[in-house]
DNA sequence: GCGTTTGTTCAAACTTTTTTGAACAAACGA
DNA sequence: TCGTTTGTTCAAAAAAGTTTGAACAAACGC
């Protein structure tokens, strides 16, 4: 594995794109920071070209910057939305739409825990409950005491994860 | 991708495992947790079985419990020794080692920031102080005023970042 | 209606990550 | 010393995840 320990040792992404110094510098650094909240690459090349373009952008100039498919940068729109992490320009006399970044940190972060780790908390507090009444089916008691304890532990973990959301929420609010 | 939103399908594992009931519920949540923060399932399974067991075990034990390869079990309880979510039981008679997980809330967190999460965000700062130093040499005044909000930003959130960290380690620790 | 532009979908191709297993090293007792 | 047990390493196989591209649908103006 080399998902654990050790800073990486960096490599530039060389794919058919059109982006300059400052402008690839910033894409590698969304690129970098998407991999670790456990997005794919494409999903950080979208938003960082969006967010050092001073003026929104469409599908096609995503396609073009970046080099990748229709149908990429069709799906990381998509999936950007989804978080909060980008939008739609209303209201120019347009056919085609324009997208933006949102740049507020309370709206990036709130969109990541409401699309990523709120569901995961709520489909492990019902496996937990799950948990709780296996437990108590232990015949021998000895055991019993032991699996209660550790269901009960994991129970603590989750609760208490589940507290510091918001908590991290009002911290992040400018 | 179906990494975005969306609870997930809930799939069982269906492995060539020796784990009754509760043993496979723990260790499947587990394999759910470290998924989300992007480390792979063997580490989740392995992680899972020493905290549904009563005594410490060794390799081979894991090997036995999960039907995973020696070579797998090796090295997931190096990274977990990594993390700090494991340890080596001392001062037995016996040749062979016996692993135990760690079971509180602030080690787990403090070893998973320590390893996966800090060097992220010093290589982070390397990148961004270039990204200062291009973002002043955009010659043009209006995309230099641009460019320099940009950057100012994200470091604005890196360091908000880095603040978050030790407060989320005290929030956690019991 | 018809041609054009814009955006979506999804199976197949490709890429990356994870796991395996066979070869190796270390520790030990006989 | 030798055989046995225990654990590590790493190239290759397998699995998982991502991207592509061609086919399709929708919206629009003429």
């Amino acid at each position: 594995m080399d998902c654990c320990m050790a800073t990486s040792p960096e490599q530039e992404s060389e794919t058919s794109s059109s982006l300059e110094g400052l402008e690839r510098q910033i894409v590698d650094l969304f690129v970098d920071g998407v991999r670790v909240l456990g997005l794919p690459r494409s999903i950080g090349e979208i938003y960082g070209v969006l967010f050092v373009s001073p003026t929104p952008l469409a599908l096609d100039d995503l396609v073009e910057k970046l080099g990748i498919s229709k149908g990429s940068a069709s799906q990381g729109v998509r999936a950007l939305k989804g978080l909060g992490a980008v939008r739609e320009v209303e209201g120019n006399g347009e056919r085609r739409t324009y997208f933006e970044p949102a740049v507020d940190l309370k709206r990036l972060v709130g969109g990541f825990i409401r699309e990523q780790v709120r569901p995961h908390i709520e489909s492990g507090k019902k496996k937990i409950s799950k948990l709780a009444e296996a437990a108590r089916e232990e015949p021998d008691p000895e055991r019993r005491a032991f699996f209660q304890e550790r269901v009960a532990r994991i129970d603590n973990w989750t609760r208490r994860g589940g507290q510091v959301l918001p908590l991290l929420q009002r911290i992040l609010g400018e």
